[in-house]
DNA sequence: GCATTACTTGACTAAAATAGTCGGGTATTG
DNA sequence: CAATACCCGACTATTTTAGTCAAGTAATGC
């Protein structure tokens, strides 16, 4: 099983556009500042996001990226899974082959553990991550550091 | 989050010890042929087993390793935690500082997940496992495995 | 008492995955 | 035609995994 940076950032990123979902399409550059994760990084993680059409893409100055679908019907766990391979927690992939070609001893409660995490993160949407309280004020706290970050850099206080 | 091969090798040979419980205890060795688990690997186990008082060991001919408590009293998390860090899937360890000091937008998603899946495992012990019948009948697989493996050592079949 | 068994410890290592960076593209807009 | 912003592939440092290897120490039984 893996989650790690990767799954985490796919979905702050998911939650960031949810969030800032306008007709405009939103910029990687934008989310990459409010959510301090590397543009270079984020270019890579949408592009898996767009094949597994979670998103869709506009180019062109103006551009960014859309959510595919009505964000109550996009899942943590379609996320998850688009860059982060699986959330699959036996050895062998399901397949029960894992004690050279026969199963082995705990296959049955890693697959257990597989269904629990894959059902808790597919019952959680988009919609309900941004309808939190605390994800609304964080939410708020990014766009206030942001606004401050410019003044200052109007300033010329760099 | 970590979920890989040695955290899975705790708990098999935990198993494993639980299903030959016997006055004697059981060797590294007995574990290690039985699973398909290098010895080397599984001493290294072992010694973070016996750190966290999950085990017990002897030396000596002989000697090997009991398990510490009831079998009914030691649960999957309790293993897993002690091999593989944790099961915490936040980036920031629960502490709330993961983006530059204050909290990020899906902390708690994570924190919930986490939550999800120490309950679970937590809710598993070691007689759990063993009482299923898939398990019985693997452990018993896993024995004429082996005596077939003998008699071809003593046929000279090598 | 000494050979054998089996736990104990620490250092070391190959391979894989993570978490990115970098350098070029291409499409679109004004 | 210049700027914006997506698109794509190759590359890389670091960390983790999944072990190996060597040198012990304790206990048993002949």
């Amino acid at each position: 099983m893996r989650l790690t940076t990767k799954g985490r950032y796919a979905v702050t990123a998911m939650v960031d556009l949810t969030l800032h979902a306008q007709e405009r399409p939103i910029s990687l550059a934008d989310i990459s500042s409010r959510q301090s994760i590397s543009l270079s990084y984020l270019e890579q993680l949408f592009s898996r996001l767009r094949q597994s059409g979670l998103v869709s893409s506009v180019r062109g100055p103006g551009g960014g990226y859309h959510l595919a679908r009505a964000c109550d019907r996009i899942y943590v766990a379609e996320i998850i899974n688009s860059v982060n391979e699986s959330i699959d927690t036996t050895n062998c992939k399901g397949k029960g082959d894992c004690q050279g070609g026969e199963i082995c001893l705990t296959h049955d409660l890693w697959q257990d553990l597989s269904i629990r995490i894959h059902e808790f993160l597919s019952s959680i949407s988009l919609a309900d991550i941004v309808s939190r309280q605390d994800t609304q004020q964080i939410a708020q706290r990014q766009i206030d550091q942001l606004l401050v970050l410019d003044d200052n850099m109007q300033a010329g206080a760099c």
